[in-house]
RNA sequence: GGGCUCGUGGCGGAACUGGUAGACGCGGCGGACUUAAAAUCCGCUGAGGGCAACCUCAUCUGGGUUCGAAUCCCAGCGGGCCCA
């Protein structure tokens, strides 16, 4: 081989090049603090700056590493940091680990090695490699959930909402000590069931000094924002946990298909429900996309309509209250249901009266209470239920309705009751169709006389007693009549109903959040001050689930830390003396509390005497420019809609009420990745096939290794499962990180799912070594750049510019990656650039090949990096040619291309147009009727 | 079942508020360089017709609105997401 060869090579972009440079400026970058972010009060702060804050949903690190969907997350928000940093702001672009959870602690039980072990090992390892990428994150920023010195806020924020109630007339929460103070003031009272009410007391209503120390508590239990109540849970004994309802089928384990048992648990709940309606009001300032704001809304689920006594017959003495959102069909009402766990049932098992047959209610009642919610909402094996034996009174006109016991009725909603309308619900109709109940029709649709079921709105009929008839009426105008009429008698009321519910906040699991809180010997809790904070988890030798019947929580193992006295825990000695023995609460906090509000901790995470301080958080969060405040820009995925995001929400809120923050809402505009998808392999039944277990035989067959039978190539989600999974590191070691990056930008819209395909990455990789040409002779290795600038070149880069800078705003990186390559093209082409121009070019590459701009930067003399440079600027002048081609249409059809010049009126167009050789030949002297011109975009004659 | 959303070359995708459909990349074909290959560079590449200038068809299907529709409206088919 010649030496020529050689040191061609030797200066060529390859992927042992890119490797070079890449770790050469990462390493530069960390040595000099690149991309680090002062913080109001630090002293290279600069106030005249405005601030931008932008971020990704933190990643959760597992043991299998990072893989490339997790980086259609993180590199947008790096362009856009990086963009906005040259355009004048101060931006905040942070990285964290959200650490705690299931994932991690199941992972540890199958290695035997401890969580916070595997947590580290995995952090350090998203860590390298997404440093690896080059992102301008400020890693002087960086936490992980389970830090100690992060939780003990995490457990603070917890203890706000247990130090608070919510005050529905201020509609905001308030401290516990202003609610006693009403109520010992005698402003406000509790009721019979020790319900605290915004009226004097009187009239039935108890004085705060007419109860006794445990009333109190349980007076100020209903309203507080983090309470204890006993909840009905998925236990399974096998797994030691309790399971959300998407994890149980057919009353087993998802995972493992082990037994699961309904059973009641006293558990901490978050009383989200007190903001229900501010939740749902508050996403109007919100700049989401309207699909997520459309699931929250739904998830939130208000409705109005009416709750509604209904008296039983004798020799029951309670009545039902059921909740319905057509109060205008309640003549139509033929039956009622109960949840098998509402409390009549067990009254009716209990009792003797009457001829009932109780064994086959008790049979009934206990096969529903294995059946998941999930199950029993959806129509799995149809219809089940049982007769109750006793009788309602239904209240507008007097008929007997028989009660059903059906577990297609939830407790959760409503009352655990409904009244049943055939006529008018699908639901009640399939019942009474299958046990041949009455159906009565109530409700008319003007648009379809024939069918007589009707679940919408429509016109009332059969509805009329003497004082009250609703006959005629349309739906909206029935329902305001019948809840007057109810409400006259005080058999009902108008009522705004949630279809969301309190959130259960309590886990049995070892490796999250310990509850700062603890009990004494009565079960009676105290929270910690919050001095005694972080309460730490204790270390645990043995975190293998409790099998038991009884849910007993994992950190129960820890017996020295759970048992303790009051002083040691750090309860004040006016609440208990110090030598009083207490118990810790050995639930932690589910998977989600970490993730609440790590966004406010970014802002200042060193800090140890609060969450964030007033400074910190002002500067970055407050309401600017009329949005609602919080996090600029937040980049995540779509699965997140709903839970994350409204916990999120949620707390902030909580916060906000507080004072300790100053918007009302976290993120201002939100916004989707799409899913990476990868070749997967699909058997003729559509299961799937790993990729490792198919062979390739040809362009367009696939075999299945083991069964020898073809497989069809399709497009699925990235999953550990399918093996289809592309690790990031192989890419690098193939091409180099920049073009990684510009790949993944340049595969399509960015809230699309798109497919990974290996086969295109070489484009962007040659369109890199384009680029490097341009600056770099491969012969030489020097710096290479003509003299004499071109003027379509200099025009050509004006335009590209301007269009990257407004491409990268709008996040449509593959557009402006685009213009970049033409850019690239069209300068090769014709001969190349200036340094000046290399200069501009490799600032606008920067966002999305850092390191390769970086090294042009440095070679074009700049010692400063490149992200501190300023965005150049364009002339709008150059941006406009002075002669423009303009199509000509006959009748919408294009027939001529004219030139023209770029400013010319509408009536020079016309006659350019019209004395066109090919116009004239073609019009050949017809009539002209009309000449539609666009100006800049078409010219269309209509000939007569 | 209900709601939302999408459907453009062989492939990923462009196309501003209705105004030159297919930017850019991949793949393919041809050429230059090379003993040869790789790499690189240049040209062509929606379909059909024509020597050519050009013509016809073409954005899931079928209707409609408009001077003009990938874009707006209606119906249908298909994919995805969410709710049930």
């Amino acid at each position: 081989m010649t030496s020529t060869t050689e040191s061609r090579t030797s200066h060529r972009y390859t992927a042992e090049l890119a490797d070079a440079i890449e770790t050469r400026w990462q390493a530069r970058w960390e040595e000099q603090d690149a991309y680090r972010t002062p913080n109001p009060g630090d002293s290279d702060f600069d106030a005249s700056k405005p601030p931008y804050y932008c971020m990704g949903m933190f990643p959760y690190p597992s043991g299998a590493g990072l893989h490339i969907g997790h980086l259609l997350n993180y590199i947008p928000n790096d362009i856009v940091a990086r963009h906005r940093r040259m355009n004048g702001f101060n931006v905040l672009h942070p990285m964290g680990w959200d650490a705690f959870g299931l994932p991690a602690e199941q992972y540890a039980i199958q290695t035997g090695v401890h969580p916070a072990e595997t947590t580290r090992t995995a952090i350090d390892n998203f860590r390298r490699q997404l440093k690896r990428f080059g992102l301008s994150c400020d890693w002087s920023r960086e936490f992980a959930t389970i830090d100690p010195g992060y939780y003990r806020w995490t457990q603070w924020i917890w203890l706000q909402a247990y130090r608070s109630w919510y005050d529905h007339e201020a509609d905001r929460a308030r401290p516990i000590e202003e609610l006693i103070e009403l109520l010992e003031a005698k402003t406000w009272s509790v009721n019979a069931d020790l319900e605290v009410l915004g009226m004097p007391p009187g009239d039935g209503r108890l004085a705060w000094d007419e109860l006794d120390h445990d009333q109190r508590r349980t007076a100020i239990e209903h309203r507080r924002l983090a309470y204890l109540s006993e909840q009905t849970v998925n236990w399974c004994p096998k797994l030691g946990t309790v399971l959300a309802n998407e994890e149980v089928i057919d009353g087993r384990s998802e995972r493992g298909g082990h037994p699961v048992h309904r059973r009641p648990l006293r558990q901490w709940m978050y009383r989200i429900t007190a903001y229900a309606d501010r939740l749902l009001a508050d996403l109007e300032l919100l700049d989401w996309p309207e699909s997520t704001k459309r699931q929250q809304a739904e998830w939130i689920g208000r409705s109005e309509g009416a709750e509604i006594h209904f008296a039983i017959e004798e020799p029951w003495s309670r009545s039902i209250e059921v909740y319905t959102t057509r109060p205008d069909t309640l003549f139509g009402a033929t039956f009622m249901v109960i949840a098998p766990e509402h409390p009549l049932v067990e009254d009716i098992l209990a009792g003797t009266a009457g001829d009932i047959d109780r064994k086959s209610i008790s049979t009934y009642v206990e096969a529903s209470r294995n059946r998941s919610d999930l199950d029993r909402r959806t129509d799995a094996g149809g219809k089940t239920g049982v007769f109750s034996g006793a009788w309602a009174i239904n209240p507008v006109n007097g008929e007997r309705l028989p009660i059903w016991i059906a577990d297609y009725v939830l407790m959760e909603y409503g009352h655990g009751a409904i009244m049943a309308v055939p006529g008018h619900d699908e639901r009640d109709n399939a019942f009474a169709a299958k046990f041949e109940l009455p159906i009565v029709e109530v409700v008319r649709d003007p648009a379809d006389s024939e069918n007589a079921f009707h679940a919408g709105d429509g016109i009332c009929m059969n509805s009329s007693v003497e004082g009250l008839s609703i006959d005629g009426l349309h739906t909206a105008e029935a329902k305001s009549t019948v809840i007057e009429w109810l409400e006259e008698r005080g058999l009902g009321r108008g009522k705004v109903n949630f279809r969301l519910r309190d959130w259960l906040f309590s886990r049995q699991r070892y490796w999250g959040e310990p509850f700062p809180v603890v009990f004494d010997e009565d079960g009676h809790h105290y929270g910690l001050p919050d001095e005694s904070l972080p309460l730490e988890l204790p270390p645990l030798e043995d975190f293998q689930p409790m099998e038991s019947d009884v849910p007993t929580p994992l950190l129960g193992k820890a017996t020295d830390w759970v048992e303790t006295t009051a002083g040691d825990a750090g309860i004040h000695g006016d609440k208990l003396p110090a030598d009083a023995p207490v118990r810790r609460e050995a639930n932690t906090m589910p998977g989600w509390a970490g993730s609440c509000w790590y966004y406010l901790r970014y802002c200042d995470p060193l800090n140890e005497d609060r969450f964030v301080s007033r400074e910190a958080e002002a500067y970055w969060l407050a309401p600017r420019d009329d949005g609602p405040g919080g996090v600029d820009l937040y980049i995540g995925g779509a699965e997140h809609a709903v839970l994350h995001l409204l916990y999120s929400r949620f707390w902030h809120k909580i916060l906000f009420d507080h004072g300790q923050v100053s918007s009302p809402e976290p993120f201002a505009k939100l916004f989707h990745q799409g899913l990476l998808t990868s070749w997967a392999y699909q058997r003729a039944d559509s299961s799937l096939v790993p990729i490792d277990e198919v062979e390739e035989r040809s362009e367009e067959e696939f075999i299945e290794r083991a069964t020898g039978e073809p497989v069809r190539q399709v497009v699925a989600k990235m999953s550990k499962s399918l093996k289809n999974v592309v690790n990031p590191d192989e890419v690098i070691a193939e091409y180099g990180a920049d073009t990684c990056r510009l790949y993944e930008m340049y595969l399509g819209p960015l809230e699309a799912s798109k497919p990974w395909n290996p086969r295109d990455i070489v484009g962007v990789y040659r369109y890199l070594q384009r680029t490097w040409r341009l600056g770099v002779d491969e012969e030489s290795g020097m710096l290479c750049c003509r003299e004499e600038p071109d003027e379509g070149i200099e025009r050509a880069l004006h335009r590209t510019i301007s269009k990257v800078g407004d491409d990268i705003e709008r996040l449509a990186f593959n557009t402006a990656i685009a213009a970049l390559i033409e850019f690239t093209n069209e300068a090769t082409s014709s001969g190349g650039v200036t340094r000046d121009q290399l200069d501009r070019l490799a600032r606008i590459l920067s966002p999305f090949a850092p390191h390769v701009a970086e090294e042009f930067w440095h070679r074009l003399g700049h010692e400063e990096p490149v992200a501190h440079a300023t965005w150049p600027t364009f002339d709008p002048a150059m941006l406009q040619e002075s002669t423009i081609e303009l199509p000509v249409q006959i009748k919408g059809k294009i027939r001529s291309k004219i030139q023209l010049p770029a400013d010319a009126d509408e009536a020079t167009v016309k006659e350019i147009a019209l004395a066109d050789e090919r116009i004239a030949e073609l019009l050949d002297g017809s009539e002209i009727r009309k000449i539609i011109v666009v100006p800049g975009r078409i010219v269309n004659i209509i000939p007569g």
